[in-house]
RNA sequence: GGCCUGUUGGUGAAGUGGUUUAACACAUAGCCCUCUCAAGGCUACAUACAUGGGUUCAAAUCCCAUACAGGUCACCA
């Protein structure tokens, strides 16, 4: 009995070689500096920040150089995986405009290197399993989940270090003989890698953005192989699907950093080169002093879906993301204001080694430069595009006069210093809905410093029987609004006014805020002069008379 | 507990032994401008780079120790 026949005997069905699948996966044909990335979430739910992250970096990499970005879905885990998820995940990377070059989606197959689902590749894994045992590199490991856990325990208790690895390997000391036996009985087995680490050995390993680390070599006899659906563990699957599909650099978290010597060990125990690494620092929250992951359950801004709910522009949730990822990307995006974030050279040495806290302030900051730059109908098309699908109040508004909504859009933008007032679509119908007759009943109005209701109408009437005309100039108008203050006692000027307070009962702000607030029940709005433009004398007459 | 990684203002950070009196951006505060707000302009904001020792003419930058934080030790990825 030879490791041969216990090979056949765990694959009897298995007749591919590593041969035959080797060419089914020739070299990628790659020009000089091109680079192969890849995006392998697991399907367990919504995308998380950090992933998306990871997508981005991936996709930038290649957008630099020239090469090949794909989607692998690892389902390896049946027991998490979630029904939609990775359609979720896909139409996260569409509302970004980060799309793969290869992946497989909604049955359809784009790129040569598939299948692209990890589930659907069994038969390539057993035929390097199978290949390990007969090479003597891979063992079946009939342990149950509790003689596990009492070794561990033991381990524990007697203070070293816990794991399958040197005498602890039980059923690597196993015959073939007496494996074959056990598997004829039967007995249920998961596959371990054979390891020919020394823990005592230290090894250089590099890391694109930590640099070299050295590392003890490995020594763990891993799973690789589950026994209950037969599929690979990832540590085993990243190894046979980052050589197959000519991954040149894995962008991954910072969590599989203590597993890398796994990985290398598994390269090289099939000859293949390992792909080049880069481990992402962990994106952080700040709760209280402390600080930790940011996570999906705790933290709404820890799933994308939160900024597409929201309405965060996708370029202001792209940019937030590359100051995390690249330091300077800020200092150059304000040097070249006008390049795509897709111009800028992502450099892995510029990522910071610890987690970063992410912050939302930033965000609004960003998204709000972005929004003031969006003329009115990119604004008015993104927004309405949202609205359909979060928010009915401010959809209808738009259906009901397309133009009137763009015009409203349009106070103080579209020219050199916009107003940047919005961050995200959702405050839109917060700063609007008082242009609108039907919504403008049963109001209260923040009176300023004028508050006498008589004193007031008088003002009104005044303005718009004397001095009101549709046709003035901006100047004009502003010029009539300070002769109405200087008639009524007020200063018109706010320098002398401030020199003279007592020869005065205000200053033209004062009538301006009673205009205002007559208008739109607010003390705050953007300028006067554009909101009377579209409202009209008539529209501003019954606004004056709802007093 | 073992192993690994990290620690510069409220935040992202620049910095790789000597014009750094520690960039830049966000936040915060004040002033200016102004019909209000949003902007915009100006100003302030780390006595000091976790702590303690070294090396050096010179250290945030190199070395050592300590502390703290995070990651990881699964038939999860």
């Amino acid at each position: 009995m030879t490791n041969k026949d216990l090979a056949n005997l765990i694959f009897p069905n298995v007749t591919k070689t590593v041969e035959d699948i080797e060419k089914m996966y020739p070299k990628r044909q790659l020009k000089e500096n091109e680079e192969v990335t890849r995006f392998a979430p697991s399907p367990t739910g919504f995308m998380h920040i950090g992933n998306f992250m990871m997508a981005l970096i991936d996709y930038i990499i290649v957008n630099n150089n020239g090469g090949v970005f794909y989607l692998r879905n690892e389902d390896t885990d049946k027991n998490r995986e979630v029904d939609d998820a990775i359609n979720l995940i896909m139409d996260t990377l569409k509302h970004y405009n980060i799309v793969p070059d290869e992946y497989e989606y909604d049955n359809k197959v784009v790129g040569n290197y598939g299948p692209y689902i990890q589930s659907k590749r069994m038969e390539i894994y057993h035929v390097y399993i199978k290949h390990l045992i007969e090479i003597g590199r891979a063992y079946p490991c009939f342990c149950t989940p509790e003689d596990l856990n009492l070794m561990r325990e033991r381990q524990e208790q007697t203070k070293i270090r816990t794991g399958y690895y040197g005498r602890f390997t039980k059923c690597r000391k196993l015959s073939v003989e007496e494996a074959i036996n056990k598997i004829k009985n039967k007995e249920p087995y998961v596959i371990r890698f054979k390891s020919n680490g020394d823990f005592e050995n230290k090894i250089w390993v590099d890391d694109l953005v930590k640099g070299r680390l050295h590392l003890s070599e490995n020594d763990i006899d891993d799973v690789i192989m589950k026994s209950d659906n037969l599929l690979p563990t990832y540590h085993f699957a990243h190894v046979i699907d980052d050589h197959l599909m000519h991954t040149t650099i894995v962008v991954r978290g910072e969590e599989w950093l203590p597993s890398v010597t796994k990985h290398i060990q598994m390269f090289e125990a099939f000859g293949f080169k390992a792909p080049k690494y880069v481990h992402t620092p962990l994106i952080l929250k700040k709760e209280g002093e402390s600080v930790r992951k940011i996570s999906k359950r705790k933290d709404k801004e820890a799933l994308m879906k939160y900024y597409e709910e929201v309405g965060y522009p996708s370029l202001a949730v792209i940019e937030s993301v590359m100051t995390i990822i690249n330091s300077n990307y800020e200092q150059w995006h304000q040097e070249n204001p006008d390049k795509s974030f897709l111009d800028f050279q992502f450099d892995p040495k510029k990522m910071s080694s610890s987690g970063a806290l992410y912050d939302l302030v930033k965000l609004e900051d960003i998204s709000k430069n972005i929004i003031s730059k969006m003329t009115k109908d990119e604004l008015y098309s993104k927004s309405y595009e949202w609205s359909k699908k979060y928010d009915n109040k401010l959809q209808s508004l738009i259906e009901q006069d397309v133009d009137y909504y763009k015009n409203i859009l349009n106070i103080e933008r579209e020219q050199e210093k916009p107003r940047k007032d919005i961050a995200k679509y959702q405050d839109i119908y917060n700063l609007i809905w008082y242009m609108y007759d039907d919504l403008f009943t049963d109001i209260s109005y923040e009176w300023g410093s004028i508050t006498d209701i008589s004193d007031i109408k008088n003002i009104l009437n005044i303005y718009i029987n004397d001095y009101y005309n549709d046709n003035d100039s901006k100047d004009e108008w502003f010029a009539k609004i300070k002769i109405l203050a200087e008639r009524l006692g007020y200063a018109s000027n706010m320098k002398e006014y401030k020199k003279n307070k007592d020869k005065y009962k205000g200053n033209v702000a004062d009538i301006a805020t009673v205009l205002r607030v007559a208008l739109t029940s607010k003390k705050n709005t953007p300028d006067l002069y554009e909101i009377m433009q579209l409202f009209g004398k008539s529209r501003i007459q019954n606004r004056f008379s709802q007093i």
